[in-house]
DNA sequence: GTTTTGTATTTTGAATTCAAAATACAAAAT
DNA sequence: ATTTTGTATTTTGAATTCAAAATACAAAAC
């Protein structure tokens, strides 16, 4: 019998309610109140609201309190340099642990939209998610796992619409699931690199 | 007037005691005993210890307790690999930002060691650890100071001897410096992380 | 009218308390 | 002798309480 903790429970809400925009960014998240909207005391919430903390999510001000995150354009060009060499590394590592099975399964999550007139920007995204998400789990490096957290900051640049459209970025991912298919590392990680410091480009763009 | 926070002070107290193997890797961690052995409660503790489990030196187990974390070779070299990339990053935007006087520190924490007979490992230890921290932080990306983390696992490594001696790194330090001098980021990224890859081949090779 | 000072309120940080889960251990049954 | 079951103890997870810090606001002084 699994037993979900309470802190996960009220951690995965609220992660919910800000990319709802339920929460939004700048807002001041007070304890006492959000606590008894949940219907639990504060120290889960704080916990939850800590580890959210750590992702990049929420913004603690010791003795001010804590606030939804906003995200300046900067943190984000941040953010996205570090995914750049990380996803590079992780693409290279997993282009030496690919099974067939997994080519499949990248080949099978972007094949819906090779040859499409109109692409569903929504469904898109998730699929790019889920691209890049797996790149990353499959890498078999524990460490990257952990740095996960960065991929929370590509969800929210996609909210503001400062990425870019899925006809830009659907080849590029076709190139980088070939790279990997052929157990090319070296050029796996050349190409997510490229990939993502494209995206840090046009983000520079955006900055004016 | 700077108040420094109650759980800061304990994290920095136990993350020194797990340096210094007063705590040592596998040994659990009894909240009890410890808030009293320091002092303090058990909230400040908890936070301290959640802190630190972010930072890969406890581990903790849901329902079981927590754990000076025991590090497998595997998951060094996970970090290193982290590392390599990150830090290769950090060089090359540290080459774009560089002051003179930065430059200037940068050689001056090295001087100490070039043309010396007999080199002392712990100031050596801790002058490598300067560097890698330096040009960390002088990258100027947030980011990237967050994952500063990972050099925890460096300093834990040293310990365990598994690293590569002065004699070897001492050079590869002066070329990045060098590299960086010259404003030359692809350069002073290409070196570092090569740097820290050889690092990568000395664990592989305690494989054994 | 503006600034400053003092008070009330809010909200956080830390300690304590309590209940539930996990562990250790002993007694009983096979 | 070994395994199983039941009980006691330990230890964590969560709620509550309390004190200290920060904020808001009003009154008084200039």
């Amino acid at each position: 019998m699994e037993h979900v903790e309470l802190v996960d429970r009220v951690y995965l809400k609220i992660k919910q309610m800000i990319f709802n925009q339920q929460l939004k960014p700048g807002q001041k998240l007070i304890q006492e109140k959000l606590s008894s909207e949940l219907g639990v005391s504060r120290s889960p919430l704080l916990k939850a609201l800590e580890k959210l903390e750590g992702e990049l999510l929420v913004e603690k001000i010791p003795r001010r309190g804590m606030y939804v995150k906003e995200m300046t354009l900067n943190e984000i060009i941040d953010v996205f340099q570090c995914r750049a060499v990380i996803e590079g590394l992780s693409a290279r590592l997993t282009a030496g642990n690919i099974t067939d099975e997994q080519i499949a399964m990248l080949r099978q999550s972007i094949q819906p939209f090779v040859d499409t007139e109109v692409i569903d920007p929504e469904a898109y995204a998730e699929a790019d998610r889920t691209f890049h998400t797996r790149i990353m789990q499959w890498s078999n490096n524990k460490a990257i796992l952990r740095l996960e957290v960065l991929s929370n900051i590509h969800l929210k640049a996609y909210q503001t619409g400062l990425l870019r459209p899925p006809e830009d970025t659907l080849t590029e991912h076709l190139e980088i699931i070939e790279a990997i298919a052929a157990k090319n590392g070296t050029l796996a990680e050349k190409l997510m690199r490229a990939h993502i410091e494209k995206s840090i480009a046009t983000l520079h763009q955006a900055d004016s």
